[in-house]
DNA sequence: GTTGGCTTTGTTACCGCTAACATTAGTCAA
DNA sequence: TTGACTAATGTTAGCGGTAACAAAGCCAAC
């Protein structure tokens, strides 16, 4: 440190800003470097510390070069929160899940973070359990940290929930549902949140008519044991819509759906329970089950080669997330593969896109892809 | 709103608060409802409202109610960038964990999140993508947010970023590394950083030793894939130390181990890939491989089953995670379960009482537990 | 009646940074 | 030579809260 040099700098400087002598109020700092530290350091002004910190180009070469060594001499660390508080920019993106540890999620999660990472914005996450009371009081509490903008999942809030959106998204704060489709396509309400997400009711749709295109008429659909798992029933009545549609083009020869909730637990013994119950119901056999994800059809399927039970001829079977398991049991699991980690991307594409322009697409389509395997074969 | 009502208090208040009505410089607000228009409303002095906030029973019942009337119509939402300008405390944890969809560690932030959110705090987070150089750089980008503490994955890191957790350490941010033990558990260092976590290397030791007591002599360690998984190497290292120990202790009965390092990729197929290579080593035969985490191990058993092999009798077969999938398959498979989701709970618990207390415990070992199933049975 | 303590509310001065405007020095065409 | 323009830096006044101190009102005790 060339404190020969250094020294007079400092002093003519704090002298330069009047600093008093004896202060009546002692409210001392938080014993952070200050950027007036550095710029007394550096011979200038804090203002001018602050400008080469946002635009380096336009403080002259010879001061910047000082400002850089005074930087690294105090390793200064700057205060977002003064900053944001000065100029109104957080630099910050809050992100509210139902689940971190659920990889569906958590996959969204890491998309968004790599993404606004690359940008040079942080993350604050909070998960609400699937719990639309605790998302509130989160939206509420991460609200209080001005986000830049602010990502929720799905489209099922409290009306407290929505208001506080809507009005995030009035005041500036870009805010978009991901996993979603709109509510109503056909209808732009003024009062409306973006969309990064797709249909599960079309998913659900899709489901259903790839069992009815190989022949299966009596289908299950297991649905997820989260009461609030909104985007699984949704799947579930896309599949019965298009069993119903089904058997009213074809009178003669109708499908039915039997809906079956499994408990709350561990996914893959729900799922083994759910097989159990397919097998137990009354009436015509189940030929093929749809579930609301993998990892429930993972246990069904592990199950039934337990009970020996022939997959796919007897009993076909299809899930949904594309996990990394399902490709590689015996028979490999049919699924429909998620854009998990592009929502996560695409979402904070458009809102950064949006933070630079101020407009937000309404919805932002994703394209998912069903994978037929042997389960299903 | 009752507007009706609420103009003329407002108008009243800030004539009272002297506002100039002309501004020389003009540099309004951000849009946001503050202290002062919420204690206008309700009659008081912004210090007052502040003061119910943080603590309602300090300010008399009456006045509370006109404050909370006050607070309900105009809808505050605290900024909390100012409050932590002003006392120096963010209520906000940061933590930096190397992936976020890698189930063990999104676990650990589910139970961070969890706990921190009980007590108020919300979690910024960071994935490093392993990458220490990253995760130098997103130390350095959270501590600008000023986070009451800070967590970090293992004790790996730059040299630069010790520098920053040190020094956050000292000026009163707690840090504490989850998920790992202290480098030299003999040797307090003044300039250390406090672990949650538990002793890799010991579960690497306890998995040979598994392997040793069941008469296994030829052993395998399939290591991670990822470069910098510090703790799957440390494991891989107790594994092949307990083999050393035992064949120096029984010179006519010693133990091998292979290390085998599979390359990045999807774990399963990379754990498929392992077993080919387990098979296909030169001398005596493999009978007991342990793998660096779950994953790999179900993609080694699933590849053993298509391959015809008897699971345990020709090959035995241990994970690390206890990940759901683990105990589904047939045969089931051993593996270590780690405290995933209670490293984050005991992080958070103990940052929120060093927040309190001023102290943090240099170490708090975790307790992990063998889960011997079929696969090594 | 005065004193002292308690409760409740107010006043002032910041926290660290930046927007807006101000100023200075240098450049260059008229 | 001058004035308009540009480049670089400085001055001032906040952003929206809270710590520290101040003061007013009330009551009991002396």
């Amino acid at each position: 440190m060339p404190s020969i040099k250094k020294n007079p700098v400092v002093l003519a400087a704090s002298e330069a800003l009047k600093i008093p002598v004896t202060r009546s109020r002692s409210r001392r700092g938080h014993g952070r470097v200050t950027l007036q530290e550095v710029a007394a350091l550096a011979g200038v002004t804090s203002i001018t510390v602050s400008r080469y910190l946002r635009a380096p180009r336009i403080v002259a070469e010879v001061t910047a070069k000082r400002i850089q060594t005074a930087l690294s001499t105090t390793g200064y660390v700057p205060n977002k929160q003064a900053g944001q508080l000065a100029s109104g920019h957080s630099r910050m993106v809050a992100a509210i899940i139902p689940s971190i540890s659920n990889s569906i999620f958590s996959e969204t999660v890491q998309g968004l973070s790599d993404t606004l990472q690359a940008s040079g914005y942080e993350l604050m996450l909070a998960s609400s359990g699937y719990s639309l009371e605790r998302e509130e009081a989160q939206i509420r509490a991460v609200l209080a940290w001005s986000p830049s903008a602010l990502v929720v999942t799905g489209r099922h809030h409290t009306t407290d929930a929505l208001r506080l959106l809507n009005a995030a998204n009035r005041n500036g704060t870009p805010v978009i549902e991901v996993w979603d489709q709109p509510a109503d396509p056909g209808v732009a309400s003024l009062d409306s949140i973006s969309q990064v997400g797709f249909n599960h009711h079309a998913v659900g749709r899709a489901m259903a008519e790839h069992f009815l295109s190989r022949g299966h008429r009596q289908l299950a659909y297991v649905d997820s044991g989260v009461e609030e798992d909104f985007r699984a029933h949704e799947r579930g009545a896309g599949f019965r819509a298009a069993a119903r549609a089904h058997s009213k083009n074809n009178r003669r020869d109708p499908a039915t759906v039997k809906l079956i909730k499994p408990p709350a637990g561990d996914a893959f013994e729900c799922g083994r329970l759910a097989l159990t119950q397919i097998l137990a119901l009354p009436g015509a056999a189940i030929t093929g089950a749809a579930f609301a994800n993998d990892h429930l059809a993972c246990g069904a399927l592990l199950e039934a080669q337990a009970q020996g039970i022939q997959l796919p001829a007897q009993l076909a079977l299809m899930g949904f997330g594309d996990f990394p398991i399902s490709r590689q049991l015996q028979p490999a699991l049919s699924t429909v593969s998620p854009p998990r980690f592009d929502i996560g991307v695409q979402a904070a594409e458009v809102l950064l896109a949006a933070l630079q322009t101020g407009t937000l697409p309404e919805y932002r389509a994703l394209a998912w892809v069903m994978q037929i395997r042997a389960s299903t074969a």
